[in-house]
DNA sequence: CGGTATAGTGACCATGCGCCCACTATAAAT
DNA sequence: ATTTATAGTGGGCGCATGGTCACTATACCG
């Protein structure tokens, strides 16, 4: 093994890592050394890039927070197409079932991580608050095609979707829903309201 | 210290000093030492009860989950009194400032204590269940009393208002929220559907 | 070419965790 | 009164965690 070569920025390959083993294994299991070895690295390179543990995961949950999903936030910008419940299915789908709700978790559990992260964010992590802002765009622009009931109000209905949602996902008591199942589910509760 | 003399249920103690670790610390402080500890007694007495600490956990958790908030509970039973927005809000911030949070949390991060009560409840961990079940018969009163809008489905709001209140306090990344917090977030939410 | 800075290594450490188990103290049974 | 069963005790074990640090390998610079 070559050293004192960078293969490629070692700070993104721990990031990815950190994303795989979210999703793969869930948050119980981002510990440091799980890290390392997903990436490849040894332990030391951490601490060479991040004072401690705790902030590695802030930079990691900043650096995650903004580029939520690609393509849930692309599907929702072409407004008109499908229904309106099963764009949002789709889009609530891409989101939770990416590391969106284990960062959040990872926030819930990890003291000290919150505590720092409290320092650049006061109100709290963006993260479900940037993806109700997604949804509440979304509504906003189909209210504006008149796919929506005139009496439906996007700035309130967006975080009752983004709970709804968080409550199907971030639960993790059973197995991780389908995206047939928040699909139905969606369309259940805002079905009568929406349209 | 007297030994071999019981001092009240030491089960109960235990799932008491569980209580309290959880409202006062929050989930990540619940370990088997810190529950033995708040409730003054050995290491050992948690391990004559229980098989293991996720034995135990296990045990809280279905111990506390059907009784989630009497206070709630009966406030919704009443219904007719007050604003139905400032029912919802004062019955959401009671139970979501009881364990029940921490309980969900707690199921969110311990893998082991999350399959063993899989074996229990193969559709997930009652607690937000039973939650949404407990407003949608509140809310089916209203409808009952004619203080709901026709079109509202109280089938399909209850999830929705449970996965907000979920996400303004299961976050946990700020202060946790005010009574007045969350009525005045559940009115803004609801107040133009149900009404 | 030597010097210096930097990225990377991995054995090692202290800490806290769940858990074990030899032991003690009380209550109940004979 | 002796035995047996049961509740409670706490020192200590094995393990995984986050973190340190002396060391090595490479790149860059004069």
């Amino acid at each position: 093994m070559p050293t004192g070569v960078p293969m490629g920025d070692a700070r993104e390959r721990l990031f990815d890592a950190a994303d795989r083993i979210l999703l793969r294994d869930g948050p119980s299991a981002l510990t440091s050394r799980a890290v390392t070895d997903e990436a490849g690295v040894a332990k030391g390179v951490l601490h060479k890039h991040f004072a401690d543990f705790d902030g590695f995961l802030a930079a990691f949950v900043l650096d995650r927070a903004d580029r939520l999903d690609e393509r849930a936030a692309a599907l929702l910008r072409a407004a008109g197409s499908g229904t309106v419940a099963g764009n949002l299915a789709e889009a609530l789908t891409a989101v939770f079932g990416s590391v969106a709700v284990a960062v959040v978790a990872l926030v819930t559990f990890r003291d000290e991580l919150r505590a720092r992260l409290r320092e650049t964010w006061p109100a709290g992590v963006p993260v479900l608050t940037e993806i109700a802002v997604m949804i509440r765009d979304y509504l906003a622009a189909e209210r504006e095609l008149g796919r929506l009931a005139p009496g439906a109000d996007p700035e309130g209905l967006a975080p009752m979707l983004v709970g709804t949602a968080h409550l199907l996902f971030g639960d993790r008591t059973g197995a991780p829903p389908t995206e047939a199942a928040v699909r139905s589910a969606v369309d259940g509760v805002i079905g009568a309201v929406l349209v």
